[in-house]
DNA sequence: TGTACTATCCAAATCGTTTTGGATGGGAGA
DNA sequence: TCTCCCATCCAAAACGATTTGGATAGTACA
């Protein structure tokens, strides 16, 4: 019969089975079968195994939406990329998500992800989903300064964590890499090989993690006893392209800085090819350095000197944190701070400059 | 008062505003209200005005589980990425997902993402999205020639486009990239270099981006008179670990083949880190070449020649095609099949072997 | 004036669950 | 034999939208 229909009509699709189909079957009240299936313990054993078996054998799955109305639950956490879609390849995403989507699995939730720039788009894809009930939480990553998103999310007390601080975050459990002790090791690292003209090429200020950063940065050098010299603080935009036009501006000059730090490894690549167009040996005639310890960077050549921090593992927590902030699970602590790891490779190595600075 | 039980009640969540708030502000019958806002012109275009206007200011937005469960459709779309989570990082991930992600919210669809390894967690979550009536389709990547998937969502009828193709596919919509011509371009490029001695290295053949590439790689071989050698065909696993082991062992051989062609970038770049470190200049002494056409290849040392295939615009026609097949909106053809495009680079250029071969 | 038609509105059913507040019957204890 | 209680079950009311099948009143026309 369902053959038939199947011929007759290319538009069939099997009717799902609803937990009325497997009640009929059993001669059983639909509540009965919905608290055998759920496991109260006011059905017969008996009973309930029975339900359960059936229920397996037809096939039976809770229609998700049917539940959701009921519950005014969606089991569903949501991530908005802040990014515009076109060129957009960032390594840090995949095994970001790979992290939220293992734990979320684990938990039996499920991820909802849109990518919107920040502006106007944003704002109305965070509306919608939280307005339309679509997800239960949120994740927020790149957070920024002033930050909208979290600013909205606390006053509809809608729940989220974050990958990143801000200065609106107060009350929201999140993870911050320290990317202030982070590129201060770095700096370090540079000053023991005897650089004292150290470049950073950050982004926007805006982002909390390029302030962090440079904030690393300047300690590094003030610990050193090195003034800061805001010209050798350029701004680039986080892409390659970023760290390229900003160390052709730096090597032009005279004399040039002998290392270069980018505010992530995208903008030290970029860097690295704009030195080596320009007839400098990287790793010899000038160091650079990267944040992220992406694949990218392990393959460059020279290999690339890098601040390493655990995206995957970070993406695991953050999700992990925001089930039990949705569940109501108390427990895991407003802050987690982790902390970086330079990976030293060649890009820095035998960078010793000319004692004679 | 709203602000009062704000202040008692940490849990206090605004409630969102329902069609009935609407229709009872205006008194109105939500019957009205619904058709209103759907546009039907069985409502008075006055009342119309009115019922937008205020629904908007009242912030109104319809729940999507109630209205999904009345409409028995979700517009949402799923994509369950064929891998392992924790060492996850491919770069083809994220430009997929965007475009993916733009055309989806361009034509108001969400995207469902979870990440699962081919087997049993891969098939309990396509159950699970299909019985639950979690999603409307899917988007598949990786297809596989004797794809489960495949035949699994033929048979209950629900609708899929796919990335690649595969002997189980039939009657779905897919996009194919002609990986055979790509590779055989690639082939062409290396023999015109004057290179005879071509390795492959692949991964598993149940891939059909594999056998696809290999028997590109075969015909190249074969329209120049060079004799198909199974030795020189080695099997990687799509990552850098896979391309370094395979070549270690290429160039142990003697006399070691002059050119290595990786069936993806990643691949690649592992075999030009097993040739450096094997003493040999790629290059020069070795021309190493990939396909995809991913970052990483671009700031390689040397640059990557690769065979370039547009992810981004796969990843949005993949899904306009899906969007179009749930919404029975005939039109899009069956196979798309796009022609890569070979980027030579550094890595093949100067590598003219001895002429005495 | 009566009829027919049109424009505009609405009550109620429906989608598939979960949850509330009983109903029922059999056994134990007096 | 009569209560009372417990174990087991269930009818009906939600959840919030869309859709079906009218109802109502005003207008046009004879």
């Amino acid at each position: 019969m369902g053959e038939i229909l199947r011929i007759l009509n290319k538009d069939y699709r099997a009717l799902p089975v609803t937990i009325r189909d497997v009640a009929k079957k059993l001669d059983l009240s639909v509540t009965t079968v919905s608290r055998a299936l759920a496991g109260y313990d006011d059905v017969a054993s008996a009973t309930r195994d029975l339900v359960i078996e059936t229920a397996d054998e037809m096939g039976y799955v809770p229609q998700h939406a049917a539940r959701q109305l009921r519950r005014q639950r969606t089991e569903t956490i949501g991530l908005i990329f802040p990014t515009s879609g076109s060129r957009f390849s960032d390594p840090f995403f995949s095994e970001f998500i790979a992290g939220i989507g293992d734990e979320t699995s684990k938990r039996s939730y499920d991820l909802l992800v849109s990518v919107a720039p920040p502006g106007e788009a944003e704002e109305r894809a965070y509306h919608l989903w939280t307005n339309s009930r679509r997800v239960d939480g949120f994740i927020l990553v790149r957070t920024r300064v002033d930050d909208w998103r979290i600013s909205y999310l606390t006053k509809e007390n809608f729940p989220f964590t974050s990958f990143g601080r801000s200065k609106t975050l107060e009350t929201s459990p999140h993870i911050g890499v320290d990317g202030c002790s982070g590129v201060k090791d770095l700096v370090k690292h540079l000053i023991g090989l005897g650089h004292r003209r150290i470049a950073f090429i950050g982004a926007s200020e805006e982002l909390t993690l390029v302030g962090d950063r440079l904030e690393g940065y300047q300690a590094g050098l003030e610990e050193a006893h090195i003034t800061y010299d805001p010209d050798l603080v350029l701004e680039g935009d986080l892409t390659r392209a970023g760290g390229y036009e900003a160390t052709k501006r730096l090597i032009g000059r005279s004399p040039y800085p002998t290392a270069i730090i980018g505010v992530n490894d995208l903008t030290a690549l970029g860097a690295i090819r704009a030195a080596q167009e320009g007839g400098l040996i990287v790793g010899k005639d000038l160091a650079i350095a990267g944040f992220d310890g992406t694949v990218a960077g392990e393959h460059a050549h020279p290999t690339l000197t890098t601040v390493y921090q655990p995206v995957y593992e970070i993406g695991r927590q953050v999700s992990a944190m925001l089930i039990d902030l949705i569940e109501n699970q108390a427990g895991s602590e407003l802050e987690n701070l982790i902390r970086p790891r330079l990976i030293v490779r060649d890009s820095t190595l035998n960078s010793k400059p000319a004692p004679a600075d």
